[in-house]
RNA sequence: GCCGGUGUGGCGGAAUGGUAGACGCAGGGGAUUCAAAAUCCCCCGAUGGUGACAUCGUGCCGGUUCGAGUCCGGCCACCGGUACCA
């Protein structure tokens, strides 16, 4: 019988359906396991990037269940959002409908994929039920002191008057309009995720099934530092000005001050700007262009000299110029710093430009030259030799000198050492329609009020329109329009609605009762959190992450979490991206068009569209919808099975890494199992009775099979694991070994291919009569005396170079090793008579003789 | 700019500080076949050599070590994030 994908894949598809295998019921007497991937964007088409997320979920998910576990792993979309937005403003149709046929096409894109999914438990994030329970939230988050409002800055376009994502502002201009953008003032909601800076911190430390790298990364994001905070006195002060405080990381390079530095922002600035128009000029420079932190560091360093000066702490007759600059970012520190050229690159750049002294406080070594042509900034921990020390001995580190600094500051009433933090609070308000709605309304004798429980959820009107640029909540009188909460009287709705982050941070609490009347039940949380392992990719490695944890506190605050879910996944495992080349040609208003990867003909070293249109290629780039790079899995899907789709892009690459999307090698995967099938079916056919050869050998095999898989699967090795298969079945298929062996050697491939190949596993193990569901079945377990080797073959080296093996029994002493590789015949003539210098010996590993 | 990561044959990649290139793809050769498809077997880093073999080789430069793809320092390139893309 030949391997026919489709039909086994169908089969066997409705008998775990049928019985029930993944549907999730709380169950004391066995140990649960949650385990979850990033849940999708409805974008309409899975790619290949979903499929490998949620193959790598499904193998963990499938191990665990046979590993006696019950398993959660369920399946919902984060479905608000602006591509929806965007596609009713091109296409005209409603964002609901859009993305609820997205997520319909979706799932019937997923269900072929055979993975073992609780389906019963899905969810999308626009559910009223969903959102509702989030609105829930927000008010106790609100009562509980865990938000605030106060002003944010945005990208405001001037020409569409909109508020404008970082997305859509592209080279500082907005994407339909552009015009310059501008950055302008909102009063915004905010979680108060800053107040948990240190806790977020320290928690980190026990969080050791993460990845280093995303640990560091928060930690580096959180950014803690110890600093001294001080002023400077003006020397004429402006206004109620009389002082301008800054904060140093490096109070120890005080005596290589040159100039100070204050943020267009800064609340001297706007003073000073009110009152001078060439001020007021060039703050209004300093505010074009967007609001990330990318563009502003990367900009050009501008400077304005504004005429005041400040005098130096240790030395009143010392005075200093006043600069506003475009580098300071005002939600830093205190949005005013000192610049100290000699040590730090910005600083050094600025003070060249506008002509500052440049002077250094220590030097590389005693007799370092002080002229500079670089800043000169060294690890803090190296020795370097001070020139200008105000509290330590001139040999000494940066680290301790800036301790003393601190130190010798207090100790003079100059100023205080602070801790400070980079982490800034969260800003969730979006002016934006597709999303949930902030449940507060504004009365004008009673304020900000949230909405009545009872009169949750704040459910978006569908009758708006996107013909206008703006939040059409904005402009929609019925719905905006309500009595006050608290009084009764006429008031209105908070247009804002939730930023998708909001969405995304307790969904994977959700989960665990997905249709409960209030956010969370207690019984079912308490069960099935934490997620146990959670899977998804690196770009997540900061925000979601960081907002998850703290969403998680602040639930376990509000009593929708218990106190052992404040740090909610237990494990995680970032994924690489799946990219692909982005082919593109410039369109007729200047901007790039892409195309599609069919679209495209690639001979003599480029790319040529049907037309012979030669098309620029961007080499390697994450799949995007935006770009038209995406690959479709469902033609592999449907040429070959799901089965090939999941053993390819589980073999393929290490799961964390990149991998460049290329199909060759599919059809490949699909030969391997129609092999293995045909190998079970020629298994079945043998004579019952027939002893063979080799039994021994076999099993063996299968018993350092079990070990390795087991092993790669544990710890994400998959395509490692899926390389001894492949070893694995050749070995099945050229032993002589009899009936018997083989059908434990075959049921033991079916058992181990099963959370990679769920389908093909149950037909084999199907045919040879093995009990019930493999999915049930209890994972194989090594015979550690089938591991044992008796003899091991050595390598032997001549200073560090392979040379020669020799082949000793596992328990040889040192000393009988020793004597055999000295009457190793190449170890012989290397020698030539002479001893070695030295002789290693790392017992099983490896001789190593020294000449 | 800043933070994090990655770099190994023609390609995807393997390798607790211990035989670099497992396994797979592509390619080459052979068996089978009237022929082909399918299947099976063998070869496959570079250079030199008929060959046994020798030398070189894990982005670049340097270091630690008996021994470095792996650890340390510096650089280059690419990828992700950079707080309103999700």
């Amino acid at each position: 019988m030949p391997y026919t994908p489709a039909e086994i894949e169908a089969k066997w598809q409705a008998a775990w359906a049928n019985a029930e295998t993944f549907k999730a019921v709380r169950d004391l007497s066995k140990p649960k396991y949650y385990v979850l991937e990033m849940f999708p964007y409805p974008s309409g088409r899975i790619h290949i990037g979903h499929v490998r997320n949620y193959t790598m979920g499904d193998v963990i998910a499938r191990y665990k269940l046979s590993t006696g576990h019950n398993v959660l792993h369920p399946m919902g979309f984060d479905a608000f959002g602006m591509p929806a937005e965007n596609a009713a403003m091109a296409s005209g149709g409603h964002p609901k409908d859009w993305t609820y046929k997205n997520i319909d096409d979706m799932v019937e894109q997923m269900k072929p994929l055979g993975l073992g999914i609780d389906w019963s438990r899905m969810f999308a994030t626009c559910d009223p039920e969903y959102y509702g329970q989030q609105q829930a939230l927000f008010i106790d988050m609100l009562d509980a002191g865990l938000i605030d409002r106060k002003n944010a800055t945005v990208n405001w376009d001037p020409v569409d008057m909109t508020v404008l994502a970082n997305e859509q502002v592209i080279d500082g201009k907005g994407w339909r309009s552009g015009a310059e953008v501008e950055r302008k003032e909102l009063t915004q909601w905010f979680f108060k995720i800053s107040d948990m800076a240190d806790e977020l911190l320290d928690a980190l430390d026990g969080l050791d099934d993460w990845p280093a790298k995303v640990r560091l990364m928060q930690e580096n994001w959180i950014g803690k530092s110890r600093g001294l905070q001080f002023a400077f006195s003006m020397v004429e002060g402006v206004g109620a000005h009389d002082r301008v405080e800054v904060y140093t990381t490096r109070p120890d390079t005080l005596m290589g001050a040159s100039f100070v530095g204050i943020s267009p922002d800064h609340p001297l600035a706007k003073e000073l700007e009110a009152n001078n128009p060439e001020i007021a000029a060039f703050t209004a420079e300093c505010r074009k262009g967007g609001t990330t932190a990318e563009a502003l560091e990367k900009a050009e360093k501008l400077g304005l000299d504004t005429g005041l000066r400040v005098r130096h702490p240790f030395d009143t007759s010392w005075e200093l110029p006043v600069y506003i600059a475009n580098f300071i970012m005002m939600d830093y520190g205190t949005g005013a710093i000192f610049g100290c050229p000699a040590h730090d690159q910005r600083d050094f750049d600025f003070a060249t430009k506008y002509g500052l002294p440049i002077t250094p406080t220590f030097l590389p070594s005693e007799d370092a030259s002080e002229e500079l042509t670089e800043a000169f900034v060294p690890n803090k921990t190296d020795m370097v030799h001070w020139v200008k020390p105000f509290a330590w001995d001139a040999a000494t580190n940066g680290e301790d000198a800036i301790e003393k600094a601190v130190d010798f500051c207090e100790a003079n009433g100059v100023g205080q050492g602070v801790t400070k933090f980079r982490l800034r609070d969260w800003g969730l308000s979006r002016q934006r329609y597709w999303g949930a709605p902030i449940p507060v309304v504004h009365c004008d004798s009673c304020g900000v009020v949230p909405e009545k429980k009872e009169n949750l959820p704040v459910e978006l009107p569908y009758d708006v329109s996107f013909d206008i640029p703006g939040n059409p909540l904005d402009r929609h009188p019925t719905w905006r329009n309500v009595p006050c909460p608290a009084c009764g009287n006429p008031a209105t709705r908070e247009t804002d609605t939730m930023d998708t982050f909001v969405d995304s941070s307790w969904y994977f609490a959700r989960f665990t009762s997905p249709h409960a009347d209030t956010p969370t039940n207690a019984e079912d949380a308490a069960y099935w959190m934490n997620v146990d392992q959670y899977i998804g990719g690196i770009e997540h490695a900061i925000l979601h992450l960081l907002y998850s944890r703290f969403f998680a506190r602040a639930m376990q605050k509000t009593g929708h979490l218990p106190e052992a879910a404040i740090e909610p996944f237990n494990a995680l495992f970032t994924q690489g991206m799946v990219t692909h080349a982005i082919y593109k040609t410039d369109g007729a208003d200047g901007r790039p068009v892409y195309h599609y990867p069919e679209e495209v003909e690639l001979r003599d070293g480029g790319g040529f569209l049907k037309d012979g249109t030669q098309v620029t290629i961007v080499p390697s780039a994450k799949m995007s919808k935006s770009k038209n790079n995406v690959v479709d899995p469902i033609e592999i899907i449907k040429q070959y099975g799901a089965d090939t789709a999941r053993w390819f892009v589980l073999s393929d690459s290490p799961p964390e890494r990149d991998v460049e999307w290329t199909a060759s090698g599919a059809e490949a995967s699909y030969k391997h199992l129609a092999r293995v099938a045909a190998l079970s079916e020629k298994i079945d056919q043998m004579d019952r009775d027939a002893a063979g050869s080799g039994d021994e050998d076999l099993l063996r095999a299968m018993h350092k099979t079990i070990q390795d898989v087991t092993g790669g699967v544990e710890s994400f090795g998959f395509n490692a694991a899926i390389a001894k298969l492949y070893g694995f079945t050749a070995a099945l298929s050229k032993s002589k070994a009899g009936y018997e062996a083989k059908r434990e050697a075959i049921l033991t491939l079916a058992q181990l291919m099963a959370p990679m190949t769920p389908h093909l596993a149950e037909e084999i193990w199907h045919t040879q009569g093995g009990e019930g569901l493999i999915a049930n079945a209890p994972w194989p377990v090594a015979d550690e005396a089938m591991l044992v080797e008796d003899t091991v073959t050595l390598p032997i080296q001549i200073n560090g170079k392979r040379k020669s093996e020799i082949a000793v029994p596992k328990d040889m002493p040192k000393d009988e090793v020793e004597k055999l590789a000295l009457a190793d015949e190449a170890v012989i003539k290397a020698l030539d008579g002479a001893s070695p210098k030295k002789l290693i010996v790392v017992p099983g590993r490896i001789v190593n003789v020294v000449i």
